[in-house]
DNA sequence: TGTCCACCGGAAATAACGGTTC
DNA sequence: GAACCGTTATTTCCGGTGGACA
């Protein structure tokens, strides 16, 4: 026998239950999608192009529906006779708008002739930007995913006034913002409010039922017939449903429940097989936040571990804040003043990683947080071991505090 | 009712870094 | 190589908070 074999054959098209997977017919939004058509529909009659925001929580089919969308209009433009171009950029790792400014122009320009992430004057980005834009000329869509990541929204409101301030001249643009945050309305400038704000769709979660229709016609497709049960169906959107009716989190867990049916060699995917998905999709979800973390974000989680591991915990900032100094006397690092620590602490939070909880004291103790683990301490140190700039140094640790104590 | 504890968390300042331009 | 540019992590500073206690 080779070492390579063929999996067994419960896939059809595993690609299906991808995240950028376009299907042919969009389930459960036919009135987000009508009120999509007719915001878009200056487009086709040649005006100048609407700016439109989404929100909506995570999974909800905001991005599934824009490209749907987007790809239809190309096509009906097409008939018309009208120059349509749509550009669409994910602003996930980005955080300001001379970063989103630079990662268009590289799109829109020649692979050879890239600019690097910084180092270049605001306003010469700003000239580059406009000169490639009037370049394509006729009607640009330009789609922003994720657009509460960035901090400051001035090209939210320079893209759509650079044809009023002459700043292009061939080309009319409009904007799609899609926002996972509802609060990032608010945060946006007046002046971004006015004019990005004047079609505004709301995406609300799927419930159980829709989930259900989404994740039958992605597994038809995905699967073979008769490999995935009604109950395994039900299962994944079930969990999909109870945190936000996140369409993405059930298609990644029935993706991961196969892919385990096919490791194990079943011919049908089980109910225990999903049990197993979600145990493991929980796990890479952590070593993925441990990973994300920086080398003082492990040290503050190490000492955490530590105080667990003890039954010191729950406890409060300034004891996790002794410990943690002492780690890093043990690690030969400098330590980071307290309120810097707690940053890192909330950050862990933040992730699920441990947990929080308000103690007030009133006048003799005052107010205080109390923090607790809340995953696996197994799981965190075997995650932190892994880490680049943890190598050695938890190892370390651990044997002189041995010695120590 | 008012006081007060002790941390919380926003904001501004600073340092270090990777980059460009002349 | 000096001046300039933008970003990020960090430090420094300081007003805010809310329940227990008198």
């Amino acid at each position: 026998m080779g070492l390579f074999q063929p999996d067994t054959d419960i896939f059809r098209n595993r690609d299906a239950l991808r995240e950028d997977y376009q299907p042919e017919e969009i389930v459960g939004r036919d009135d987000e999608l009508q009120q999509y058509i007719s915001a878009l529909q200056p487009v086709i009659n040649g005006d100048q192009p609407p700016n439109v925001f989404l929100y909506g929580k995570a999974g909800v089919g905001k991005t599934a529906c824009t490209r749907y969308l987007l790809s239809e209009l190309k096509a009906d433009a097409a008939e018309y006779d009208i120059d349509l171009t749509t550009i669409r950029t994910n602003c996930e790792d980005l955080s300001t708008s001379y970063q989103v400014a630079i990662q268009l122009i590289n799109k829109l320009r020649d692979p050879d002739d890239q600019l690097k992430p910084t180092g270049y004057p605001r306003r010469q980005v700003n000239e580059w930007l406009w000169e490639e834009l009037d370049s394509i000329g006729g009607t640009i869509i330009i789609v922003f995913d994720e657009v509460d990541h960035i901090e400051d929204d001035s090209i939210l409101y320079q893209i759509p006034r650079a044809r009023a301030n002459g700043n292009l001249t061939e080309s009319k643009v409009g904007i799609i913002g899609i926002s996972n945050d509802f609060k990032f309305r608010e945060s946006l400038s007046s002046k971004v409010q006015s004019s990005l704000c004047e079609k505004e769709l709301q995406f609300p979660a799927y419930n159980a039922n829709e989930l259900r229709d989404i994740l039958r016609q992605r597994a038809d497709i995905a699967f073979y017939d008769g490999v995935v049960p009604k109950e395994v169906i039900a299962k994944c959107a079930a969990f999909g449903a109870k945190d936000a009716g996140d369409a993405r989190q059930s298609l990644d867990l029935l993706m991961e429940a196969g892919d385990i049916a096919v490791e194990q060699g079943a011919e049908e995917v089980t109910e225990t097989h999903v049990d197993e998905a979600r145990a493991s999709l929980e796990r890479s979800r952590i070593v993925d936040g441990v990973a994300g973390l920086t080398q003082q974000g492990h040290l503050v989680l190490y000492a955490l571990v530590m105080l667990h591991e003890e039954g010191e915990t729950p406890t409060r900032a300034r004891t996790i804040q002794d410990r943690y100094e002492i780690v890093c006397e043990r690690a030969a690092i400098d330590p980071l003043v307290p309120r810097r620590m707690r940053d890192h602490l909330n950050e862990l939070a933040m992730l699920g990683i441990a947990s929080r909880v308000e103690r007030n004291k009133g006048e003799v103790g005052g107010r205080y947080y109390e923090y607790s683990l809340d995953t696996s301490p197994d799981l965190l140190l075997e995650a932190l071991d892994e880490t680049v700039d943890m190598v050695g140094v938890t190892e370390a640790i651990q044997k002189r505090l041995n010695q120590s104590y």
